[in-house]
DNA sequence: ATGTTATTTGCAATGAGCTTGCATTAGTGG
DNA sequence: CCACTAATGCAAGCTCATTGCAAATAACAT
């Protein structure tokens, strides 16, 4: 018995919508994370009708569910999302020049995060490590 | 002979301003990064007059000539700036209730880095780590 | 000291990203 | 197919940040 998007979204009072429906397609085919006007701007192109604040709207409800995750890229100053299903835990690394994106699949900080907690009596709930450089093409 | 900060913006064709001072005290007298805005108050409450467009214009000129770094922290979705005089690279954590940071002072980056350029071809040139969680009190 | 000039400032306006209020539309379960 | 509530579109508003321009001022030369 597998659990469908749809499912998880009702178990939460949340109902699939033609524009929910939408949003989550552009995500699942995108590898990097969209801010919410590219999404839109994807949403638009596929002849989706659909207005930005919906966007924002279902981007914020995805990421309440923990379906979507909202990230920062540095020094970028907006919000990125990016569908959760079947990523794993990872980081990106922006070019200073394009804005390409890469995924980074390491993540280093298990072993610091429990050095954090020890040395600041926090909690670590999140973290955010984001690369900034020049990739090939810009070098 | 010890380069002032005087020195080091004439030598860029600055001029140290009563208000580029004002603003360089603050920074200077406060541990953790500021918001242009908490820095616009904390001036007005020392009876600094200043616009809130000429602490941005400051941060930016400051920043570009590297005296102050400008850092995001954690899903806040605001910079934050501190001086760099006399500071060690480091990284904060920051309180998702009460909004507390406090400094790290491990970074665990540099071995990392090398291995992503090996991995992207990417040149890199800065990157963000920075935590949220829960503070003593907050728990 | 005083004059000259380019930098800096303040004010007003503008822009980008994101959020909120409200009446209307449309999923969903019965 | 109905009733109920979530979701949508549109307009307006909010926060953080940037830009244009005339007036003020720091820095340097005289």
């Amino acid at each position: 018995m597998k659990t469908t998007l749809k499912d998880e979204l009702r178990a939460a009072g949340k109902r699939m919508t033609r524009t929910r429906k939408a949003v989550l397609s552009v995500l699942e085919d995108t590898k990097l994370p969209l801010s919410a006007t590219e999404l839109f701007g994807q949403l638009q192109k596929a002849q989706v009708a659909i207005d930005l604040v919906t966007v924002y709207r279902n981007l914020t409800a995805l990421k309440e569910l923990g379906l979507v995750t909202q990230l920062e890229l540095h020094q970028e100053g907006q919000f990125r999302y990016e569908i959760k299903e079947g990523r794993e835990h990872h980081h990106h690394i922006r070019c200073k020049t394009c804005g390409r994106i890469v995924d980074l699949l390491l993540c280093p900080l298990k072993k610091l995060t429990a050095l954090i907690e020890r040395e600041t009596r926090f909690v670590v709930g999140d973290h955010s490590l984001e690369f900034s450089g020049w990739c090939p093409k810009c070098q």
